[in-house]
DNA sequence: AACACAGGG
């Protein structure tokens, strides 16, 4: 390995990412070495240069070339003074408003949305002042960006640090993981830009060719680690006389031995039989997922444990079946093991599978929704949280697995907390039972005190050094900030490819106009950059197009939205461009409003996506904002699902499983009381729970189906109107979140023309309906779907769902009728579910729900939104620019009191007395959440 | 006239 700057020749980043342009570095290293003297003369004198200069800065060099330029240098200056004006101008703006609206609003109680317009302005107002003191600031340093080269990592001395055994540094490996997190912002490393004879050559020139720069400099690495047992996977070994198969298998157990888990197999194991609880602290690719469940199995962590059953003892030798009689007596138990995404189940498990050389769905299995491939004889099997959790349904003490493993516990997914509780609870009574709960770094002691004080146990991951660098001033606009960073990337940096993580579809579109506009306008001056968009809507087609590599000496940047931080994994990303947003949903539990709102990412979040930096080599994240935002400015961890969520659908799953005190339940982190309320609320409206607040039989028929409990409802009041096969579809249709219809930037009228061609009268559930039955009439045509702008995706998961939903009638007894003329009975079945969402055209022009008495419009995408119903129902409330109904349907005054008797009374909607007053009971439920919540 | 992070049953 290289081990000094004077050994050019050994460049292992070259070795690393394969896709660079071999001819063009040969040729750089033979220049590399007629040049070397001259280069490390000019080297020496410009180190010696920049020791001066730390210690009395002065602007950056090349200023002072560039003023030759007059020209480009007046239209700069010209554009700078502009900016700078219009900047204050903003600047006063804000201050002048927000002075304002603090007179005018002081003694007003303000919506959460009108205080979060004025928190943003103050963020705003704050981020442009604080980018004035820095410019301010004349005194201290600019760095140029850092040139990335093997050199440059080299002379760190961190990186030869990190690549000590692990095993000689595996008891300190967590006080590493954590000193970066706490390293304070002087103790950084500065960083002088080029040291590379190339990247000093090029700089000048790209001066010219960039208008404008963004200054970063870089503060911390996260270290890299286990980069030696990595290596040990490359050890060729002779075996002669192998078969195919054998071959394999035997490479596959090898490679198990490589990853970083393996070293720790006996004393994990050790802890286990020792603890009931444990807590797993490991990074992605220590190997925790695929190996534990092995270990565990092979350790014969699967043998039924006969004192816990006394059943099993007697009729050993009978082995006749008779039909209907249990016979447990050789029966494994099984480890399980939750995943919060499918795809994460269905992969892990057919890798484990072929690690032991079995059969998926045999001995290895998976359930996930809509497939459980699992058997009799399954020891191992993954699943998706929620599917366990409805496994509770059916098997209240989890009697068939001897070991839970919880993992990717740190996302705290809904499911995954409500699981927290429950295991918990069983592991109380089942004191044989074992519980790993599997977590990335940070929040291991928060796990470990909610479950008793259970030990950690720390696993070091495997990951190559990611240096991190922030902007030296706030950044106003990320956007614009994202497209100059990934330029100035390009034309400065080694090829590898750029991953941005942008918010939503909209500022994908915009970045890769900007990208494509400027490139253009670079034309050939600069390499060939290739951008790539990826979200979860784009159609697939374009979503695979991301992991096709770059062509010779072109860069790929792909700019993606979150989906990039947990859900998929690109290789060959060398460089992460961080803006520090994500949209986040929140929900409003006074009205039941939902919005999706730009918020700050977390640090664990900015570290995840850092870490996409360095998986297949030593990578560099330039977060756009200041070392001082993330230390100050951002949270610990996101807040829990469960604190953002409508929960009704885990209440009236809870409420089956026969817990009936969720106030006082065993929450990780408790969900807000009016979400809790509201949730009781409406289980009542719709009479799933009864006046003593216990489930009723309707309640528990809700329960049997994967819905919101108003879903549910009303594919249990179809059976009334004679119309389950029309409810079920609609249901299905309305399960799959407005991406049924395709609308793409440059056909936008088409699309919506193709749209308006479904409208049904009567609301948009029956255009949905209409929609799904013409693609039924062409047998599931994907080129119909193209045809009609409809994403066929989306179509296909409905199609899924109704299946499902199909299948789960006969549990609850209904038969499947069909009523397509009779849109008045389907109407019916949706109000005898949806009623509590009714609202009413008033007065003042607007629509007002009957419950809150909230504002609200038809959004404009619906078929309802042109005319003016007097009643209509919605399906879901959004607050975008306003607080629109979001799929609506028109329905008839009487239909209240006939489908919901109980909570409508007059026969007239006119005034909101007519809407009964909640029974006393749910005072009592009101007034025992605030006393716990106080 | 709007504006759909991700994921789960």
């Amino acid at each position: 390995m290289a081990s000094s700057p004077q050994s050019p020749s050994v460049d292992d980043r070259s070795n690393e990412s394969p896709s660079t342009d071999d001819e063009e570095s040969n040729a750089r290293r033979e220049t590399d070495i007629h040049e070397r003297d001259a280069f490390a003369k000019r080297l020496r004198k410009r180190d010696e240069e920049q020791t001066k200069k730390k210690f009395k800065p002065e602007p950056v060099s090349h200023d002072t070339e560039r003023s030759k330029l007059s020209v480009d240098e007046l239209r700069k200056k010209s554009r700078h003074v502009y900016l700078a004006a219009r900047k204050d101008k903003k600047v006063e703006e804000l201050k002048q408003e927000l002075a304002d609206e603090a007179y005018l609003f002081k003694d007003v109680k303000l919506t959460k949305r009108e205080q979060h317009n004025i928190d943003l302005k103050k963020y705003t107002l704050n981020l442009a002042l604080e980018h004035e003191r820095a410019q301010q600031m004349e005194n201290i340093d600019r760095y140029h960006m850092p040139t990335g080269t093997s050199d440059d990592t080299l002379k760190n001395d961190r990186y030869r640090e990190d690549n000590r055994h692990p095993e000689a540094k595996s008891s300190g490996q967590n006080s590493d993981q954590r000193r970066w997190e706490d390293e304070v912002i002087h103790t950084a490393l500065p960083h002088y830009g080029s040291l590379d004879k190339e990247a000093k050559n090029k700089q000048p020139k790209y001066d010219y060719i960039l208008d404008e720069e963004i200054q970063f400099v870089q503060q911390l690495t996260i270290p890299g680690v286990n980069q030696i047992l990595q290596q040990q996977k490359e050890k060729p070994k002779l075996h002669e006389h192998e078969d195919e198969n054998k071959r394999k298998h035997r490479e596959l157990q090898e490679s198990r031995k490589t990853l970083p888990i393996y070293r720790f197999r006996e004393d994990l194991i050790n802890a286990i039989r020792e603890h009931q609880v444990l807590i797993i602290e490991g990074e992605t690719g220590s190997g925790k997922t695929t190996q534990l469940t092995q270990y565990l199995y092979e350790e014969g962590f699967c043998e039924a444990d006969i004192e816990e059953g006394d059943e099993d003892e007697d009729d050993d030798d009978n082995e006749i079946n008779l039909p209907g009689v249990k016979k447990k007596t050789k029966k494994k138990m099984m480890i399980g093991c939750t995943q919060p995404r499918r795809v994460a189940a269905m992969s892990v498990a057919a890798r484990v599978a072929e690690e032991m050389n079995v059969k998926l769905g045999r001995e290895v299995g998976y359930s996930i929704r809509f497939e459980d491939c699992s058997s009799d004889r399954t020891v191992i099997k993954y699943m998706t949280d929620g599917m366990l959790l409805r496994e509770f349904l059916g098997e209240p003490d989890l009697a068939s697995y001897s070991v839970l493993i919880v993992d990717e516990a740190h996302e705290r997914t809904l499911h995954t907390d409500i699981l927290f509780g429950l295991v918990k609870d069983i592991a109380r009574f089942r004191p044989k039972l074992k519980l790993l709960i599997s977590s990335a770094t940070l929040d291991a002691d928060k796990f470990s005190q909610f479950f008793d004080d259970a030990p950690i146990f720390r696993i070091p991951g495997r990951r190559f050094p990611v240096d991190i660098y922030y902007t030296k001033a706030p950044e106003a606009d990320y956007i614009d900030a994202a497209v100059v960073t990934v330029l100035q990337i390009h034309v400065t940096q080694p090829l590898g490819d750029i991953l941005v993580f942008l918010t939503g579809q909209e500022e994908i579109e915009s970045a890769n106009e900007m990208l494509l506009e400027r490139t253009r306008r670079l034309g050939s001056k600069i390499k060939e950059l290739i951008v790539l968009p990826i979200y979860s809507t784009l159609p697939s087609d374009m979503q695979i197009k991301i992991f096709e590599p770059a062509p010779p000496g072109a860069r790929k940047v792909i700019l993606a939205t979150n989906i990039a931080e947990t859900s998929l994994t690109i290789d060959g990303i060398v460089f992460v461009i961080d803006p520090g947003f994500c949209k986040q949903k929140t929900y409003n539990a006074r009205n039941g409003m939902e919005a999706l709102t730009i918020t700050p990412i977390s640090k664990a979040s900015a570290n995840q996506r850092a870490g996409r930096a360095g998986r297949v080599a030593p990578g560099k994240c330039f977060r756009l904002y200041t070392a001082w935002a993330y230390q100050h400015e951002l949270d610990e961890n996101a807040i829990p699902e469960i604190q953002r969520t409508n929960l009704g659908n885990v209440v009236l799953l809870l409420k089956s499983l026969g817990i009936n005190d969720l106030v006082n339940f065993d929450y990780m982190d408790p969900p807000p009381m009016e979400t809790l309320r509201l949730a009781f609320e409406q289980l009542y409206a719709l009479g799933a729970l009864n006046h003593k607040v216990e489930l009723t039989k309707l309640g528990r028929r809700m329960a049997e189906f994967p819905l919101d409990p108003m879903l549910s409802k009303t594919i249990l009041a179809s059976e009334t109107y004679k119309c389950s096969s029309e409810i079920l579809t609609i249901v299905s249709m309305l399960s799959v979140n407005n991406s049924i219809f395709f609308r793409p930037k440059d056909k936008m009228l088409l699309a919506d023309t193709a749209r308006q061609a479904f409208f049904a009268p009567g609301g948009d559930h029956l255009t949905l309906l209409n929609v799904y039955n013409q693609w039924k009439d062409t047998n599931y045509s994907t080129q119909w779907c193209f045809e009609n702008f409809i994403q066929f995706r989306s179509m296909n998961r409905a199609r899924q769902v109704r299946d499902q939903l199909e299948a789960l009638m006969e549990r609850v007894e209904i038969e499947i009728q069909s009523n397509p003329a009779d849109t008045v009975g389907i109407r019916k079945s949706i109000c005898a579910g949806f009623f509590y969402h009714t609202t009413k055209f008033s007065k003042n022009g607007m629509y007002k729900t009957v419950r809150h008495q909230q504002t609200v419009l038809i959004h404009p995408n619906s078929c309802l939104f042109d005319q003016i119903p007097r009643y209509v129902i919605y399906f879901e409330l959004v607050l975008t620019t306003k607080e629109y109904m979001r799929q609506v349907i028109e329905i008839e005054n009487e239909w209240l009191r006939e489908t919901a008797p109980h909570f409508y009374k007059t026969k007239k909607l006119d005034d909101d007395e007519s809407v009964k007053k909640m029974p006393k009971v749910l005072g009592k439920i009101k007034a025992e959440l605030e006393r716990n919540y106080s």
